[in-house]
Parts: C-alpha cells; structure tokens; sequence
DNA sequence: GAATATGGTCAACTAGATTGACCAATAGCC
DNA sequence: GGCTATTGGTCAATCTAGTTGACCATATTC
C-alpha cells in the first residue's frame, strides 16, 4: 500500500516545477532576458503556429481578459506581435517578435541543460520514462487532451 | 537529442500539479470540506508534528507574514490552533484543529484514489519509479533538502 | 549584560488575477 | 437572404493573495 507518509504526489509536482522554473529563470536572466515564467510558456507554446489570445487562455487556465492583458504586455515588451487573423477578422494571432524569438530559443537551450542535468542524477531512461508517464496520465485522465498550466492555488 | 518540440518538462510538472490539486479539491468538496489547495499542503505537512509559522513560510515559499496571515485564517476556519511553543516563548506550534484532522484523513484517503487511478495508466512500478526519481532529482539539485511548494509565477 | 538574530504580527500597498458590460465578426438555421 | 446565437477580443472596476517595512518580545552569542 502507499505509505500516508510519503511526501505526497502533488508536493512532488509542485516542487519540480517550481525548480524547473526557477532554474530556467536564473539562466535566462544571466542572458540578460527577464521573462516572467508565464512568458516562457507562452513563448514555448508558440513554437509551431502563433497562438491567439483564446488559446493563451485555455493553455494557461485563465480567463480571456487575463490572457488579453498578458499578450499586450508581452506586445509592448516586444516578446509578440498582435497581428489580424488572415481567416477571422474578429481573432488576433500573436506572432514572436524579435525579442520573444531569442527568448524562446535561449529558453529551449536550457532545457536541454536542465533535462541533462537530471538525467545525470536518474539517468536518460528515467527521465524519457517520466516525460511519457505523465503524458499519458494526462492525457488519460482529461479526455485525450492537456489539462491547463496554471494551478491552482 | 532531445526533441524541441516536446512538451517542456517544466508544464509536464504544471500539469501534473494542477491535475491532481483540482481532482483532490473537487472531492474534498463533495465531502463537504472546501478548502483552498494550500491548506491541505499544509494539513499534509502537520501529519509528523505541528509545524510553526517559519515552518509554514519555508515549505510554502512566502514570507513569514503571509505564513502567519495563513495560519490565521485557517485558525479562524478551526484547521488548526495556535498553541504556545513549549520551549520557546516566541514561537507557536500549529496544532491540528478537528477539522484540520478530518481535512487531513480525507486528503490522504483521496491520494490513495489518485494514485491508484494513476497506477491503473502506468502501472504502480512506473508510479513508485515517478516518485522516487522526483524526490532523488529534487534533493540532488537542492543540497539534500526539497524546495519551496509555490511555483514562481 | 549588551548586541545581534530569530519568531511573530500589524499596517499599508501592489500585482495579477476576476467579474461584468460591451462591440465586432462569424456561424447556424429557417 | 436575414435573424439569432456564438465566438474573439477589449475596457473598466474590483478583489485577493501576496509583498514590503516597521515593530515587539524572546533567544542566542560573545
């Protein structure tokens, strides 16, 4: 059985993001970037195709106001660029700007540092291993999909 | 190589967190016990012996007069009681309150839900390989001890 | 026993979210 | 076609969980 005692699941959770996070910010700041860690989310989830304010808003777990506010400082910041929607007039698509490129890729090199430096202390199986897990269970118990970012709190 | 455009590490960790916070906290609801996600980390951490107020700001990861407003309230709401250090005058010891007690065997009963729920996805060895590969990332990028619970937002 | 550090609280403030009202554009439907 | 409902986004006011700063009482150090 699981012993009551043990440092419970979520607290584990919690804690390695806060470490991941934390971690990535500290290199990222001695790279002269001063993100907030919801930027790098943001910029991370940008990679493929420019996200629009609704998609920053369910990725992240907050409301569409809160996301609105977030990519307009993030615009005046010059991480994005909020430019129209090619098919729907009513949507914005918030494109990397200069700065948010570099960003993005300074983020991703650390990540790769901070993903060996674990597998220095459980290996490279072991940390695949946990990266597809917790895919899985997420993906398992919220309907095949990713559950927001944002906990809470 | 790992492959950039996987999902980071770091919102695997948000994910999980905020999957199992949400699931604990809707079924301490149901059994009629609302408290707020950080109150059952602290209940949690009460398990061993009463924690006091640094105590509390250490584990969380705020400043002591945020810990000690906490401790209010959840004095106030009869989690926990407030009692006098009894070998030093100027601290406190967080005692369990009834409800406190009660918050804290439903929680643990619902990890054990959890867990299995998770188990029943990757298996209880990929489960128990989860948990002791966090702890052992953890304390080795830490100096031993585990970080603070609250990500940096 | 004086100086310093530690545990805790009070008060004022702030950052980052919320709710609610609203407009413009799209989609559904008869 | 044209009416209605839905969706994407913003503005404004508000709330709240945290912060910073000042402070007191007790412990610790030398």
């Amino acid at each position: 059985m699981t012993d009551p005692t043990q440092v419970p699941l979520a607290r584990l959770m919690a804690m390695g993001l806060r470490s991941l996070v934390d971690a990535l910010h500290e290199r990222l700041e001695r790279r002269g970037l001063e993100v907030k860690p919801v930027y790098a989310f943001v910029l991370l989830a940008s990679r493929e195709r420019p996200l629009t304010v609704n998609d920053v808003a369910e990725l992240l777990g907050f409301t569409k106001q809160a996301a609105s506010k977030l990519a307009e400082v993030m615009e005046r910041e010059d991480y994005l660029l909020r430019r129209p929607h090619p098919q729907d007039a009513r949507a914005k698509l918030l494109h990397l700007a200069p700065r948010g490129q570099r960003a993005l890729r300074a983020a991703e090199d650390i990540y790769v540092e901070l993903e060996a430096e674990w597998a220095e202390v459980i290996g490279k199986r072991r940390l695949e291993a946990l990266r597809s897990d917790l895919n899985a269970v997420l993906r398992a118990t919220h309907g095949g999909n990713l559950p927001p970012i944002r906990p809470t709190w």
